[in-house]
DNA sequence: ATGACTCCCAAAGGGAGA
């Protein structure tokens, strides 16, 4: 097998590992990232495919919950050697919202940022709690050295283009301002919004929900993001939304984002 | 628009998703 000039890192939240396996394995055999991020395994961690996974090629870390939630992190060849499965800053978090490790060379932090609905409300405060939470994190990892990304299910809104009809979605957690605000301001941090720095104005969607055909008429959401540190940003080669798994038979209401970068 | 659609658990219908 010869080596490929770059890396492959993706995230893809699946809506349930185990009833998506096929769909999921399908992806990695077409695409072959190097690393991916998954959210909403939804399954507790007994139940993870391990041998499934493995069998394509992929060694695996995961942080598994009951019904809800979930994260892992694939490596291609290799298994992802872990620094942490929490997010730091609150004790009493029992929710498999966060996994980080290293991979290729590169440090990878996967997360699943509350939805937030309904708002207002307890569960969208806890959202901006979680975001906050995610501040004070990422200020650790943006200016290190070494290459770094925060990638997953940020359950954002970032602006109107990235939602096909913003008065459709005025009320909702994920479009509030506040929730853009805290968003804008992690990237303040010197965070690189990987896929809007390629598409420039140009509208791309990661998201679209089981109703009324919104898959097949692209009226969808960008809320899947690929962040980079100055460390890694400056080898960004390609972005990439893998639209098709979407539209499969069984699918997620997510796609697969992914980004190529320079070994 | 208390909608729709699909997962989970569990064994029906409710919680959660976004």
């Amino acid at each position: 097998m010869t080596r490929r000039r770059t890396l492959t890192i993706a995230t893809f939240n699946v809506n349930g590992i185990n009833a998506r396996l096929s769909n999921l394995l399908a992806w990695l055999d077409y695409l072959k990232p190097d690393v991916v991020a998954l959210q909403e395994l939804k399954c507790e961690d007994a139940a993870f495919p391990r041998e499934a996974i493995e069998r394509q090629g992929y060694g695996a870390i995961w942080k598994g919950q009951r019904a809800w939630n979930g994260v892992a992190l694939l490596a291609r060849d290799a298994v992802p050697v872990e620094s942490r499965r929490v997010l730091p800053g609150d004790a009493s978090d029992r929710q498999s919202r966060y996994i980080e490790a290293a991979a290729h060379g590169i440090v990878i932090g996967g997360l699943y940022l509350p939805n937030g609905n309904p708002q207002p409300g307890p569960k969208f405060d806890d959202k901006l709690k979680w975001m906050a939470r995610l501040h004070r994190h990422a200020r650790t990892l943006v200016d290190l050295p070494h290459p770094a990304a925060l990638i997953g299910d940020f359950n954002v809104i970032p602006s109107d283009l990235d939602v096909y009809d913003p008065a459709a979605w005025k009320k909702d957690a994920l479009n509030q301002p506040e929730v853009r605000a805290s968003y804008a301001r992690l990237l303040e941090q010197g965070w690189t919004d990987a896929l809007r720095s390629v598409f420039g104005s140009e509208q791309v969607f990661t998201f679209w929900d089981y109703f009324r055909q919104h898959a097949e008429r692209d009226r969808g959401l960008r809320i899947d993001h690929l962040l980079l540190n100055p460390a890694l940003a400056t080898r960004l080669v390609e972005v990439g939304v893998d639209r098709w798994v979407r539209l499969e038979p069984g699918a997620s209401d997510h796609a697969p984002v992914w980004m190529k970068i320079q070994r």
